[in-house]
DNA sequence: TTAGATGCAAAGACTTTGCGCACTT
DNA sequence: AAGTGCGCAAAGTCTTTGCATCTAA
């Protein structure tokens, strides 16, 4: 049976079959995604990557990034103003980011399941369920706001 | 209520409103906004204000867009990889963005009505209509994929 | 008058690219 | 051995900020 193999194996052996080569910097990203939850910057992978790798440079991990993307094993959402992030493909879910706090909670695809089909008829749009990233205000931020306004 | 009044005129008048100025870079943004169907980069805005004005500076197109956003004027969203995109308010819609090519649909907001729902009874989150951005495929790129794999 | 608004230019944040050496295969 | 991949540094976008000047009220 093809259990869901080590997931850092799977991303070896997928740069290998589309014919790239596995080098030191690769294995680290691989490592450091597989170790990840949730979202991570590129900045941010790139220092976790130079905790076990020193030498290994932003460009570089901005490159593997790019070539991971191409293989189908990471994706990228921009959730906000800032910098993209990026997460393993496998956590197929989407994202709710508030706009006051900034957090972000990662929620099951299933949410838009509904939506995808209206989109599919009604526009032949087919949606990304990795990609889903929806701005609103978090039930914290929404407390504190009417608070606010009831003082 | 009153009748939707100029729009021109009501952008003008929530400016007086908050005790800013009204000077001639404020009124020519708000032209083209007004004049101006669908989204639009901050540099294109500048473009397009400077044929009116050519001494208006793109710093200022970037300082007013934010002023004019704290007024609830207009919104922004960051649709792709690029520039954000900025319209009226007054306009409530989603964006469908293809990954592909590009393109990007509106769409009524009320395709998410029931999402919307759905998150804030989960999650207490709700939902912000203007900014919403779906990543996918359109129509056309999904066809060119289909003739593609078949050939 | 006078504090807010602007133009210009420089700085910043994030990302991409060019080049020659190193390392994987 | 051969050619991909890498580090470094510079360049490129998009956006923000500092400052002296100008202007709306």
């Amino acid at each position: 049976m093809s259990e869901p193999l080590d997931p850092l194996a799977e991303i070896l052996s997928s740069i290998r079959g589309s014919g790239r080569r596995v080098t030191e910097a690769k294995r680290r990203l691989a490592e450091v995604l597989v170790a990840t939850t949730g979202h991570r910057t590129a900045d941010e992978l790139t220092t976790a990557v130079q905790v076990l790798s020193p030498e290994v440079s932003t460009s570089t991990v901005y490159r593997l990034l790019d070539e991971f993307e191409e293989l189908g094993v990471v994706v990228h959402s921009h959730l906000g103003h800032a910098a993209a992030v990026y997460h393993l493909t496998g956590t197929v879910h989407g994202h709710l980011v508030c706009q006051r706090c900034e957090a972000t909670v990662e929620i099951p695809a299933a949410h838009f399941d509904a939506l995808s089909r209206e989109l599919v008829t009604t526009y032949g749009f087919m949606l990304d369920r990795h990609h889903v990233a929806i701005s609103g205000t978090c039930a914290r931020c929404r407390e504190s706001v009417a608070v606010t306004e009831h003082a």
